[in-house]
DNA sequence: TTATTTTTTGACTAATTGTTTAAAAATATA
DNA sequence: TATATTTTTAAACAATTAGTCAAAAAATAA
């Protein structure tokens, strides 16, 4: 990669970011590219030299955060923990994430609300992958034994998924509880849910 | 109340209901005054004789559902049950209305999207105030001994507030298993993690 | 039927916003 | 330095939309 193509997605990075922080006050419609441009002291019209329009620059927004969550996620399940630890270690890493990259994850909360037709079908697809890798890992704890095998896996992997996203609406730097206290407790809660007695 | 007073509340409750359709769907910015008017063959002209904006309009759709959740978990706390039935009936109770309603409910997800200003203040004052409620069924849940005492009472009500608000973002009616069942299914799965072992 | 009140309409305004474009500025190259 | 290339700008355009309002239509009362 040259230089000048360093630059440029140097460049498409901070366009992004800043997309980001619009999107997740404002929501789609009402993220302009007036103000994303701002927030970097551009004009409008030259985030149309990086990006084809403006669902381009949301579809690609919405595709650096779930990259980067797919590829955790599949960190820990391709791992060589038990069970017990690799659900400890998914929930964890998803709040972490989502903490510490609040605006982006904001994305993926509601895919229908931000996009149409392919975009829209490609986010729905890459939701499900994510979800689907809990379900491994909680299989595998039925399996081996350490997972109370009456649970609903899906109705479980609901659960989780949703406690784990709404961390997003209510935490705050300035909370009473560091991102990573929280992982831990949340932690400890939900494998109470699952763990055999 | 008039008759011709009865039929200005019907009509109102049909636009809010209309209001939350499209709200649903596209979200605050997304929702034009027209696409309201036209799920209801009227002109967006004549939503001005009953809403003095879109703010307005907006926020008393928010107020609406609000009032109807406030409602329901008030009744399940002032109830005579024991804690464990009354956080089984919490988490049920928030299930069927948040199936049932599912657009009106959505609006409750996101509301710094939604409103800005004086709005704004009251829906999370709204949203703290069913959130409480959780934590007093909880508190006496540790109290009469039967809920965990090593619970974080803060996190396990995120958790549980999180599980039931993203039911809206999967549950279809069409889905494998009616509202009933995934009511059920919830409330048996949290229930295992705050009750003592 | 006629008069009065209530409700709806649809055209209009003003503001906003996504996108294009031609020129200007900045940068690289020879 | 002079030329070519890349990047940014500012203005213009077309489309959309919240909100207004006077007049028409519909409903109701007299």
């Amino acid at each position: 990669m040259s230089l000048r193509e360093k630059k440029i997605a140097k460049k498409k990075q901070d366009i992004l970011r800043s997309a980001a922080t619009v999107l997740a006050e404002k929501g789609f419609h009402g993220t302009t590219m007036e103000e994303v441009a701002a927030n970097l002291l551009m004009t409008k019209g030259s985030m149309y030299y990086y990006f084809k329009n403006k669902d381009d620059l949301m579809f690609q927004c919405h595709q650096m955060v779930m990259d980067l969550s797919l590829d955790k996620i599949q960190q820990v399940v391709n791992s060589d923990k038990n069970p017990t630890e690799k659900l400890e270690q998914a929930v964890k890493s998803h709040i972490l994430l989502a903490t510490s990259e609040k605006s982006m994850f904001l994305m993926m909360d509601q895919p229908n609300q931000n996009f149409t037709g392919e975009h829209l079908e490609e986010a729905l697809q890459q939701r499900k992958d994510y979800a689907h890798h809990f379900d491994d890992i909680l299989k595998e704890g039925i399996d081996t034994g350490v997972f109370d095998e009456t649970i609903d896996i899906r109705m479980v992997r609901f659960i989780i998924l949703g406690a784990l996203n709404w961390t997003l609406q209510w935490y705050s730097e300035d909370g009473p509880q560091t991102a990573e206290e929280i992982a831990d407790s949340y932690a400890k809660h939900l494998l109470k849910m699952v763990v055999k007695r």
